[in-house]
DNA sequence: AAACAAACAGACAAGTCTGTCTATATTTAT
DNA sequence: ATAAATATAGACAGACTTGTCTGTTTGTTT
């Protein structure tokens, strides 16, 4: 396995578990086992990890959604499925929550760099519900209600409102 | 004014405008004209020092919200001011979002003593909602709804999924 | 006026952080 | 095999962090 390869499977789990400025890039180095200088040579920055971070938990996240969705059949099951995924997560991830929702209240408001990945990964979910559900307001509703899912289960460290929003959102559909 | 004052007056707006990770205590002391000394002699720690932020800040938000609603006539309305409370918020304070749940991603996991003073604001503002309309799915529904907007609307810096949410809420009442 | 409490300035310890550097070793490609 | 690219270890700079400490000055109360 490569240096680079190294460092971002070990950043993929110390980013998530404790957040970006919890994380050092020498324990991520250490951890790696790769020298400073060989990641400086594919890492520009911590910030350029960080976008490279966060566009592999892009992909990773919305991979692992489609496949646990997929056995769905119908519309309705589909997005019940999709609340039944946060379950899943949340009992995989110990109640961490939302790595892009993390990093943005750890950055500074005027990263822009950062900030815009975040923006997109969040565009593509409410994206992903309209293609579900085909109209606007509710697929913004059931958005809604999934992101406040994801920050409650996080507080609380409890699936609670995620079973709630599954009962509220029979009653939409 | 005295110095502890002059400390949590500062604290207040460094901790809501940078987070709390971002804000040294040579900031405060400084910005406040503060020894470092007297610091320490009314906060055995920075962390005590986020606690008494977090309940000031409890207290000014409850307070700027009931005032803001008061004049709401019946309870359609009520809900109402309630989100435009976010509206005004955002334009107030440039949409930094929520202190507790910036703090909440800034913390590791396992600080009980600040988690609890961030459930204990949630819980609130959950019974808030419960107390106006005296149905716990619903009021459950119209909790998480609104907070999601604030997450939204920090992170997209727009009221625009506010507006979608007051959209949404006149269905349901 | 004398005594006590509180606030002051600011040096300091001990640690953290990111990023740069030198110098050596290993791998890959021609 | 020779040359070039890549990886290594680890020292180092420079700036930051929280928290402790000493000693001085101010203000209040008796």
């Amino acid at each position: 396995m490569l240096p680079k390869e190294r460092i971002l499977e070990k950043t993929f789990t110390l980013f998530h578990k404790q957040g970006y400025n919890a994380t050092g890039i020498n324990q991520i180095i250490e951890e790696a086992k790769v020298a400073k200088a060989s990641f400086y040579q594919h890492f520009k920055s911590k910030e350029d990890l960080c976008v490279a971070f966060l566009e592999q938990r892009h992909s990773f996240w919305f991979e692992q959604l489609v496949k646990f969705t997929a056995d769905a059949k119908d519309l309705n099951s589909k997005i019940d499925k999709s609340f039944d995924f946060l379950i899943y997560m949340n009992k995989k991830e110990d109640f961490r929550g939302c790595s892009f929702l993390n990093i943005l209240s750890e950055i500074p408001s005027d990263n822009v760099k950062i900030l815009s990945v975040i923006q997109n990964h969040k565009s593509d979910l409410q994206i992903y519900f309209r293609d579900i559900l085909k109209d606007d307001l509710l697929s913004d509703h059931v958005y809604l209600l999934f992101e406040s899912c994801i920050i409650e289960s996080q507080l609380f460290k409890s699936n609670k409102l995620i079973e709630q929003s599954k009962k509220i959102i029979q009653t939409l559909i």
